[in-house]
DNA sequence: TACTATACGGAGGGTACCTCCGCTTGGCAA
DNA sequence: TTGCCAAGCGGAGGTACCCTCCGTATAGTA
């Protein structure tokens, strides 16, 4: 028999949760999403664990590094941008499903700055602490996602045969990365994700 | 009449040193650069103050902020870099000509990693605490730079009209930022560069 | 109600940032 | 040569952050 689900709180750990700690835990990660969106990746730690109303030993118990508290909170985000490339498969454009998607990643990562990116690169880097931290990675899945959709453009001869899921990915992070500072970020972004998009189009034959 | 030069030490302030702040000055570059190059951006100034000898005070005294540091040690490479520029522009075939200066400046933002681009980013949102630290910032020498080689590329009508030099600089800043620190940098950097080129090319009429 | 595995929280040791100010010294004028 | 002092040195010290450790508290069960 499963063991019931995990209250309602956020997502849970292997083992069952007292309810005190549930609790904890998901102050800290409410906590930490306001405060890395305000300070970026690199917020204090004591400061999050301060605005959540715990200790700091509380949050190292439910977190013990930095990328491990980042990784749990863009599990879930990911899995919503995954979803939503399911949905969008369904479509009968390829090349429109393809952009759309490729969008919504660039705005997923323009949302979270430059904590995805980081993840991504400790990631692809292989000396990734995430993984020390669970299950498939979240990043994992967001390449499987990728991988697919870019097949599938591929297939229906719309996108260059010749660039890989990885190659579009660090595109979109590139974007994000290198306009979020910019005074205009939203237009600069916008632009050159429209040359990117531009430069993957096959072409239509003359 | 001008001044006498300042000493054969490395780029000189306003006012005439001192030999022994001369002295300590060249010493703290010389190990800053070391320094970065193998800790990144964020290395410890203290490490860089040890290293050269000297007192964290000292380097405090010259370089009041880590990236007056940094704003310095680049100044040197981005001037040989714009060098490389002008001399390009004899050159007869203007596409060849963009690309090659295009390809230098990616080989220049990876090799200082994310310090040119922490640089470029925080100079392009104008609170740059750069424009603190002297005369025309090493940035806008570049920016000029680049504007002339997009421009002259664009007349010759091998390059499309519609992107503008800073667009063409944060896709290079963005190759590299991305790329460095993936397992097989210069691979991923050599393939999206390539990506970006022909994106930027106007197509020869079929 | 009593018991204990689980969880809490913050003191403490380490490192880094940056400032401040008393001491030192290079370079010039007499 | 000598004396002077502006220019420069350097490190103690206050603040902030990281992370660990361990004595105390309590949720959940028997």
């Amino acid at each position: 028999m499963t063991p019931p689900p995990n209250a309602p709180g956020t997502s849970a750990p292997a083992r069952r949760l007292r309810a005190d700690a549930q609790r904890n835990r998901d102050r800290i990660l409410e906590a930490a999403r306001e405060t890395f969106k305000a300070h970026g990746a690199d917020a204090s730690l004591e400061e999050i664990a301060r605005r959540a109303g715990v200790g700091i030993g509380t949050l190292y118990r439910h977190f013990p590094n930095r990328n491990a508290l980042l990784d749990t909170m863009f599990r879930e985000s990911i899995d919503a941008l995954c979803a939503e490339a399911s949905q969008v498969s369904d479509s009968t454009d390829p090349y429109g499903a393809f952009v759309a998607w490729l969008r919504a990643q660039l705005q997923h990562a323009m949302t979270y700055q430059a904590l995805a990116a980081s993840l991504m690169i400790s990631e692809l880097s292989d000396e990734s602490p995430l993984n020390a931290c669970g299950e498939q990675s979240a990043c994992s899945a967001l390449r499987a996602t990728a991988d697919a959709q870019l097949a599938r453009a591929q297939a229906a001869g719309v996108v260059r045969s010749d660039v890989d899921a990885d190659d579009v990915m660090r595109l979109v992070n590139a974007i994000a990365l290198t306009s979020e500072d910019a005074t205009d970020g939203c237009a600069a972004a916008e632009r050159l994700f429209g040359l990117m998009v531009d430069g993957l189009r096959v072409a239509p034959p003359p």
